[in-house]
RNA sequence: GGAGAAGUCGCCUAGUUGGUCGAGGGCGCAUGAUUGGAAAUCAUGUAGGCCUUAACGGGUCUCGAGAGUUCGAAUCUCUCCUUCUCCGCCA
């Protein structure tokens, strides 16, 4: 979300930023909302002064009463005074609809309109123009012909997805022995990588309320993927940045805790309705994951540097379990709405040939922290809008793949680097049934 | 889930026959004075949103949230939320 008073001086930018999202349909509403905002400020002001009014005439009227109770005479002065407000009363009953309907106008606009890129991101349509920017390790081809990744855990008994479709449709899955140790290993490693960056540990609620839905993601998104609880106010959290990020909703953090570097564990929820869908095997997407999650909150002037350091986090992780990775930049096209940059890290698949999507990097600048009223005291005492970033530790179902597949040998066993041992029973290896 | 009690400015607290309470006091914090330096002491300041102003400032709104009564509500009414105590139930 901008800042109406930036929307109102810099309208030309504002469309600018739309035009490089390819969302030319967006462009009248900037219009829209600078109307609506001086009609808004029109009525407030006219507002204000009859509230003034009324306050300043009421006083009168105290004053009288207790000067009626000595002399009745004044009695009558009273109540002229009460019909002066009175009068007022109507128009200034009008005023507060008008004012709470133009609020709600400009707010409904003004959440569609989206964060300025950063200068950085590339300009392009859609997801096929997001740009290579770097890759880490080398993308092996084995030898030997690397099966589908339910079939690898097939193959070690790891995974019931029959019975989770029967139990809870599609989409869902039961993870057994070796291979639900392994997502219980990959996501502990995970935790402990964070907390040697010098991140706190958080494990935070999974459901959370609908104004904190609305805070941390735009209204697309939210159709898209949140799950809500029925007869109440709570719907099930899509990533741990949801409720992490809420946590500080209409806080003012002291200038000393910044930054909030924290690590969140947590299940999470999707409907993946839109564009993909849930796809008929496996368990790339699905509606049930869980993830280690890194959020940070911090001053303006940090947030960069912050996610430089935050993706290069999922890129050294990945690397230490002898993963292939590359940094994929997100064009102005694919940016969500609420993001100023953001990128992918992408695993290499031996079978597929190809990288594919297994963390989430974003820098939301004052986005969520303006709609959630995320603030720190600045050195001069005020307070200030603060940023706030993510991105994806691990998502073990998709990190599994990532995982069997390249560190699967041709025997059908797979190798566990060593430092993921102390989370497997210190093995080295897993062997598939029958071996 | 049932029965009681309570939710005020960072913290503690004053404030119920509605008016001078957006709000007093203490602590904490900041600045200044005092001091060789510190402690102590004294003085001043110490929420946020919105509107307005070049700025100083002015106006308005917020005393858990929302609605209502009233010329006027922290103070009265209703609904909801949260916390505490007791009971019940359960990981």
């Amino acid at each position: 979300m901008l800042d109406i008073r930036f929307v109102r001086e810099n309208p030309e930018l504002v469309r600018e930023n739309i035009r490089k999202k390819f969302q030319d349909f967006k462009l009248p509403l900037v219009d829209e909302v600078i109307a609506l905002d001086t009609q808004r400020r029109a009525a407030i002001g006219e507002g204000d002064s009859l509230r003034a009014s009324r306050n300043t005439l009421s006083k009168q009227v105290g004053v009288l009463m207790g000067q009626a109770k000595k002399d009745p005479g004044k009695q009558a002065e009273a109540d002229e005074v009460k019909a002066q407000v009175a009068a007022q009363a109507k128009r200034l009953a009008e005023l507060e609809v008008e004012e709470a309907r133009l609020d709600e106008e400009i707010r409904s606009r003004m959440l569609t309109l989206p964060q300025l890129l950063d200068p950085t991101v590339p300009i392009g349509k859609d997801d096929s123009e997001n740009v290579e920017v770097e890759r880490f390790g080398e993308p092996l081809t084995p030898d030997f012909e690397v099966p589908y990744h339910t079939d690898i855990m097939e193959a070690f008994d790891g995974i019931d997805l029959d019975a989770a479709r029967r139990v809870a449709g599609n989409g869902f899955y039961y993870l057994l022995g070796d291979i639900a140790r392994l997502h219980e290993a990959v996501l502990a490693y995970a935790r402990d990588f964070m907390i040697d960056k010098g991140f706190t540990y958080c494990i935070p609620p999974f459901m959370i309320h609908g104004n904190v839905v609305e805070g941390v993601m735009s209204f697309p998104e939210m159709d898209a993927m949140m799950y809500k609880i029925e007869g109440e106010d709570l719907y099930l959290i899509g990533t741990s940045e949801h409720s992490m990020i809420g946590r500080y909703i209409d806080q003012i953090l002291p200038l000393d805790s910044l930054p909030q570097t924290l690590t969140s564990y947590s299940p999470c929820f999707r409907k993946e309705k839109g564009a993909h869908g849930i796809e008929e095997r496996g368990v790339y997407r699905i509606h049930q994951f869980e993830k280690q999650e890194m959020i940070v909150v911090c001053k303006p002037e940090d947030s960069k540097a912050w996610y430089e350091k935050l993706w290069k986090n999922s890129v050294e992780l990945f690397r230490s379990l002898d993963i292939p990775v590359r940094q994929l930049e997100c064009c102005s096209g694919d940016l969500a709405d609420l993001k100023c940059k953001s990128c992918d890290i992408e695993a290499w698949s031996p079978r597929q040939q190809k990288y594919f999507e297994v963390c989430s990097c974003s820098n939301l600048g004052d986005a969520q922290a303006r709609r959630l009223r995320i603030r720190y005291k600045d050195e001069a005492g005020k307070a200030q809008l603060c940023h706030t970033l993510n991105n994806t530790c691990v998502a073990p179902p998709r990190m599994l793949i990532a995982f069997l597949e390249n560190n699967l040998q041709a025997d059908g066993s797979v190798k566990i680097p060593v430092k993921l041992r102390p989370y497997m029973g210190n093995k080295e290896v897993m062997t598939p049934k029958g071996k």
